[in-house]
DNA sequence: ACAAAAGTGTTGACTTTACACCCATGT
DNA sequence: ACATGGGTGTAAAGTCAACACTTTTGT
């Protein structure tokens, strides 16, 4: 059907659309995974031992199973390298579908944002890696702009949700949150003020517990942990709120 | 091969994922057009004529081409409706892909958002209309939560960036600005501040001109005008900022 | 005692809502 | 004149960065 003719599409054209089986393409579910490791934000990839873009460096996904929803399938393949109990937080990002985004066959791509607590080490094959995101290697196909929409993306929710849960183990100093923020964000965050700010959001809450001072002395640092541990919008953006009254 | 098979995985199993050709889904492209009309906040749904979901509305699109970019699918798509020129904005929401979302057949779909500027009033189809988004008919398939997901999307995004641009016509005056605003965000916006903060952000702009008033008297109104036409963020979050340092 | 690290108090800048008041126009 | 809607001035509330100061520990 020739796509000019708008008037005879004007009348009938719209019931048309669930008929037919039409072209289906490939569909494959990617991840960007941060974790901090050594006060770096870090994005979990592996080195192509093969065509297409061999010797550059990928996100870890692959195929959509069968009877599989995206999440579900993002899961269950980040599992073979990632221990599936360590994803903090997981979320799409975005879907790429350019029909010349993979030159061996049309391929679309959903990518997934997942976040790994700092201060575990999953065990991951041997091509695969951590790598400092600011020190991005060469990436295969269109996956290093995936990779800049989920640093977009965590450091806009770091700002107005409680996603700081998914960087940080379960206890923590506000020390060493400040440094997963200064990390995630990519600039300096006090941690004097920085604690203030989630305390009044009722974003994280004091253990009771303290961790003595190290061999330089200094007063013992308090340990806090997040309250809730499933993303929330702890404020709402404070431009354009409605009306108190 | 078993996905329990971890250890051998772990040493090899990351090449394997751009090998072989895999199962294909049926991939469509849908769009939660929105517009403002009689100062509500409308979307543009379809009426199905046939099984599945027959009777219930659901989002204009369709299947994806097999050498079509997806927003480029979804443009041409809404072209057989809206005249494409209209569409002021548009941008990826969400792709949903539950294995039992559509019935007679697995079918991924990405949904956009876009966006009318108020004020025109596009040739549609027969089966087709504008429908109040709080009085939202029984929609087919996952699409009601699209609508959810634009809607959410939009009220951000009015909060942080200039997308007002997409909403209201080349020129207007404040006070029929506010209430754009007040119908996408659901909430009263009183065109006094809107208009210093619009101003402030570099938003907007006066023309110079001005609107007679009505039979009712009344001081003239100024008219503005949006200072750019595509989306900029105009205002990071005010919290978290990086120090002025 | 002194250095080091954690935590508190306080200030100032900035942004936004609320509201009283002034301005320009039609009847 | 007066009603009507547009526009300005200003106050009050809230949030956050900056920084001086205090507290608690180790050497």
């Amino acid at each position: 059907m020739n796509i000019d003719e708008v008037g005879e599409k004007l009348v009938s054209g719209l019931q048309e659309r669930s008929s037919g089986s039409g072209p289906k393409a490939a569909h494959e579910v990617l991840a960007v995974v941060f974790q901090i490791r050594q006060d770096r934000l870090c994005v979990l990839v592996w080195r192509r031992g093969r065509p297409p873009c061999e010797g550059l460096w990928a996100l870890p996904g692959g195929r959509l199973g069968a009877a599989e929803g995206l999440g579900e399938s993002i899961r269950r393949q980040l599992a073979q390298k990632v221990d599936v109990r360590d994803l903090s937080h997981l979320e799409q990002l975005e879907t790429r579908g350019d029909p010349d985004r993979d030159p061996f066959g049309r391929t679309l791509a959903t990518a997934y944002l997942g976040l790994v607590p700092a201060g575990i080490d999953p065990v991951v094959p041997v091509d695969t890696e951590w790598r400092p995101v600011p020190e991005l290697p060469p990436m295969a196909f269109d996956h290093a702009a995936m990779v800049g929409s989920a640093r977009r993306r965590l450091r806009a929710k770091l700002s107005y949700t409680n996603i700081g849960f998914a960087l940080a183990p379960p206890e923590f100093t506000m020390s060493e949150l400040s440094r997963y923020y200064r990390a995630a964000l990519g600039h300096d965050v006090a941690a004097t003020n920085l604690r203030r700010v989630l305390l009044r959001r009722g974003q994280i809450e004091e253990t009771g517990q303290s961790v003595p001072s190290g061999r330089s002395g200094g007063r013992p640092a308090a340990l806090f942990r997040f309250r809730a541990r499933s993303l929330e919008i702890t404020d709402a953006f404070a431009v354009l709120r409605p009306p108190s009254g």
